[in-house]
DNA sequence: GATTAAACTTTTCAGTGTCAAGATTATCTG
DNA sequence: CAGATAATCTTGACACTGAAAAGTTTAATC
C-alpha cells in the first residue's frame, strides 16, 4: 500500500526518524483531542504506523509523553529567551521578559504547557525531563537573583527563595489561568497591551524598596 | 451516614443517595487513581453498584466529574472563609488570609483542585459549576476591593483589574505550584512558618504605596 | 554474504465508556 | 388499596483503548 508512495518520504519498513515523528503527532494529537482524549493509537496512525510502533521508541503512552513534555521544556526555555533579546538589558526589565515568556509559551501551547505542569504522566524522575526542567527553574533563579542584587542589598537565602517563589508563582499563576480560560479580563486585550500588564504584575513580585516585613 | 441502612446495609434494588455515594466514591477515585487512571468503572465499584448507575444520575463520566468540580469549590470557598475568620479583620490580612486558604485548599485537595483548574473534562458551561466558580471569584474581587479603598485612592476598573488578576495570580500559580511538587523549598517548610511565607508573597501582589507604573 | 540486531507489524487480551434493553422498586393516581 | 407509571438500577453488547507476545522485514556488522 504505502510501501511505495513518493512524494519524498521512502516510506520503506523502517521509517528512518519515527522517533521524531511520533513527537510531532503526539503533539497534534494532544492539541487536537486534549491530555483527555489523548491515544496512543490515534498517534500512531497520524505517523502512519501501526499502533505498536510507538512502544518500542518510547516504552509505553507515558514514555511517549514523557518525552513531549522535554521537548516542551526546551522550546519553554528558548521562548523566554526570545523575549529577553528583544527587551532591555537592566535586570528587572529582564526579569520581566522572561514573565512574559512564560506567559506567551503557555497561550501558544497550551497542552504541551498542561502536559508540563499539570500532568501526572510524564515520568519526572526521567533524567533528561528533570534536566530540562531544572534548567528552566536555574535560568529563573538567574534573573531573580539580578534583580535583587542590583538592587543593591543583597540577600540572604532565605529571602532569596521568597524572592524566586513570588516571581515563579504569579508568572505560572498567570499562564495557567490564562490557558484555563479564567482571567479574560487580561486575556482578551490585545497582545502588546496585554504583554504589558503582564509585566507590571511580575514587576510586583520583587518589591523595589526594601520590604519591611 | 447512610439514610436508612442500620447494621448491613438493606443493599434494596435502590440505593436511596447513591448521588452523593457516588461523588464520594469518585473524589476517592481520583485521589487514589489521579486524574488520568479515573475510571468510571472503578467509581461504580466503590459505591458497590452497577457499571452503569452512574448514568443514570450524572448523563456520562464527565457529568459526574463536572458535580464532583462543582462540590469542590463549594469546599474551596469555605475554606477561605475559615481562614479569614482566623485571621485580623483589617483588609490586607484578610486578603492574605483568603490566599493562604485557597493554597491550603489545593494542598489538602490536590486531585480535587486539578480537576477545577487544569482539566478539560468537567463542562464549565454547566449552569450549577458556573455559579460556584463565579461565586468564588466574586469573593475574590470583593477582597480586592477592600484592600485597595482601604489604601485611600479608589482605583479605576482598569487598575482595579490589574489588582485581581495580581492577587489571583499569585495564590493561584503558588497553589498550582505547590501542588505539583514544584516550590518544595516552600512546600517543605512547617506549615506555619509556610503559611507566613505565602501571605508575604500575597501581599506583594497589591503594593503598598501608588505603584508608579 | 551470512548472522545478528533493530525497527516495525500482527495478534491477542483485559479494561474502558456508552448505549439499549430488561428488571426491580417507589410513587402517584383512582 | 390496588394498578399504572415513573424512577432507579442491572445486564449485555459494542467499539475503542494500552500493553504484551510473537512474528516479519530491513539495516548493520563481521
Amino acid at each position: 500500500m504505502k510501501t511505495k508512495s513518493i512524494t519524498n518520504d521512502e516510506r520503506s519498513y523502517h521509517h528512518g526518524n519515527l522517533f521524531s515523528a511520533l513527537l510531532d503527532a503526539a503533539e497534534e494529537e494532544l492539541i487536537d483531542h486534549g491530555m483527555e482524549g489523548f491515544s496512543l493509537r490515534g498517534v500512531a496512525k497520524r505517523a502512519e504506523v501501526s499502533h505498536a510502533a510507538p512502544a518500542h521508541h518510547f516504552g509505553d503512552a507515558n514514555g511517549l509523553l514523557t518525552a513531549l513534555a522535554a521537548r516542551g521544556f526546551e522550546r519553554f526555555i528558548q521562548r523566554q529567551r526570545d523575549f529577553r533579546q528583544r527587551s532591555a538589558p537592566d535586570p528587572r526589565a529582564q526579569l520581566e521578559a522572561s514573565g512574559v515568556g512564560y506567559v506567551a509559551f503557555a497561550l501558544e501551547n497550551p497542552a504541551i504547557f498542561r502536559l508540563m505542569f499539570s500532568s501526572d504522566r510524564p515520568d519526572f524522575d526521567d533524567p533528561e525531563l528533570q534536566r530540562v526542567a531544572e534548567s528552566a527553574f536555574d535560568e529563573l533563579v538567574e534573573h531573580v537573583r539580578g534583580v535583587t542584587e542590583d538592587q543593591g542589598s543583597p540577600k540572604k537565602d532565605g529571602a532569596m527563595m521568597l524572592d524566586v517563589a513570588a516571581a515563579w508563582a504569579v508568572a505560572h499563576g498567570l499562564a495557567d489561568l490564562l490557558v484555563a480560560g479564567r482571567l479574560n479580563t487580561l486575556g482578551s486585550l490585545a497582545p502588546r497591551t496585554r504583554d504589558r500588564r503582564i509585566a507590571a504584575i511580575i514587576g510586583r513580585a520583587i518589591p523595589v524598596l526594601p520590604n519591611r516585613r
